[in-house]
DNA sequence: GTTAGTGCAAACCATTTGCAGAACG
DNA sequence: CGTTCTGCAAATGGTTTGCACTAAC
């Protein structure tokens, strides 16, 4: 909760409101490195606003991808994360075991012109998530 | 109904049993070219098999993603959905209007094979879903 | 003081589970 | 016939909605 980061000045740049909730839920989000599934960043940041609500969590992570202030990325199970919008990166998840590495974006900016000069398309800096099995499991399966 | 398409030796070829409802919903992902949600599959699957219902459908199609017949993919809402295991493509998808193009496997190879020696995994040909900024909403936001 | 944001409670809907019966090979 | 698959019914759990109240600026 003591922390150095402030988000208000940069939500009022843009004519918008800092809450306790929305300082609880930016805070959760920025001291985990990784994504965030709604239901965990509701219980993580009623540690700091206990009177957080559900419906809140939602309307806030909606609002704050909204305004790029949050990356939204689907994982492998079909929910919806959600993680800062800086540091950007993706994700390579194996489906045997859920094992996760990080893949930097710069490999894939070539593929995202390529796609972008072949569609007309204006490609967003999403997250991308792949799978693959880890090399762990390679060895398991043999 | 009356399809030239037959799944079951393939199936049994892999000692597994072919079904009326797998019949319907194997026959419902053919026909319809692109990716469908269960709740899509078991409304159109029900009209040739009305008896069909919502949990077989959901056993199913996570049957034979898991044999292979057909990809699980992770779309926008962060729902899953479904579609032939043929015909590999990924999906371009505009954030505004849900616009959605296919993609082509082929101009994924090089990234595919640049991360599994980065990181040792051993990718899966499995789904991708890009998101951007169609032309006409590029035009549109001017 | 105005407008935007939140809490509450309830509804919603996709998805999952247990178990008994039916059907495939 | 043995095993797999399905139907039924119900529970589950994440997500959404309406409305009145509160708080930010």
């Amino acid at each position: 909760m003591t922390c150095a980061i402030n988000y208000a000045p940069q939500l009022r740049a843009q004519g918008l409101r800092m809450t306790p909730q929305r300082n609880a839920i930016l805070h959760v989000l920025h001291h985990s490195h990784g994504h965030l599934s709604p239901t965990q960043v509701y219980h993580l940041a009623r540690k700091e606003f206990p009177s957080l609500t559900e419906p809140t969590v939602y309307r806030t992570l909606e609002f704050l991808a909204e305004k790029k202030f949050l990356l939204a990325a689907h994982v492998g199970n079909g929910k919806i994360v959600y993680e800062l919008a800086e540091n950007q990166h993706h994700h390579l998840i194996c489906h045997q075991c859920g094992n996760t590495v990080e893949v930097d974006h710069a490999p894939l900016e070539r593929l995202y012109r390529q796609l972008a000069s072949s569609t007309g398309y204006k490609l967003d800096s999403s997250h991308v998530t792949f799978f693959g099995l880890c090399p762990k499991c390679q060895k398991s399966k043999l």
